[in-house]
DNA sequence: AACAAATACTTCGTGATATGATGTATTGCG
DNA sequence: CGCAATACATCATATCACGAAGTATTTGTT
């Protein structure tokens, strides 16, 4: 998938992915995996991006003697998210304009 | 608009514009306007790409004592159109993804 | 026991890119 | 005359996805 267009996708992909239960990197990335594929080093960018931005909290905890690291999705986060979905329906009127000249075409 | 989410639209809208009729950067802009806000500066950028990538040809013309650079889209600049549209599906299961991780908590 | 694969996180460098700032130059209008 | 609109150009900057490479443990598999 092209990488322009994932850029808006995949900020709000893992505070989904993190929305409903507090989740840690290496299963964000499979969970998200059937929609949008990441490597661990974009995953890992974007999640400090996230905790500096104050979307989502972190907690260390030991787990099987490996280390994990649980992200907890903030109230920020949440509104992100909401953002996100009101824009969805500037991105669809480009989409139909996109879509629309095309037809014109065919 | 978020500025990662338009990363991966703004290309195919300039194409799209300038797809039924060659166009120039100042009406380019006008005709996008209603759909997508774009600076000079990056639309100029914008065409320069797409024509190192062959999507389209440039052609000066002389239009009331001001110089014009006229874009022609090539096949290159409709296969890029084309898997835009392709890649749609991807995009709209990723918000699909989003929305119903969404109503599970509403 | 030896080895690979999976789990889990980190850091660094790079290339792509949208944008503001700034500049040049002409036409048209009040 | 002055100003907005038309039209294009360049530069510096900040953001960001990603590959490469690394560290370390656990869990199969032979």
């Amino acid at each position: 998938m092209d990488i322009q267009l994932k850029r808006g996708l995949l900020d709000v992909c893992v505070l989904t992915a993190i929305k409903n239960e507090d989740s840690y990197g290496y299963k964000i990335i499979k969970d998200i995996k059937p929609y949008i594929e990441m490597s661990e080093s974009t995953l890992y960018t974007i999640l400090k991006r996230l905790e500096f931005a104050e979307m989502l909290t972190v907690r260390t905890s030991e787990h099987g003697g490996r280390l994990r690291k649980y992200y907890h999705i903030t109230d920020a986060g949440l509104k992100r998210i909401e953002d996100f979905k009101n824009e969805w329906r500037e991105v669809m009127s480009i989409y139909q304009f996109v879509i629309k000249e095309e037809e014109q075409n065919e």
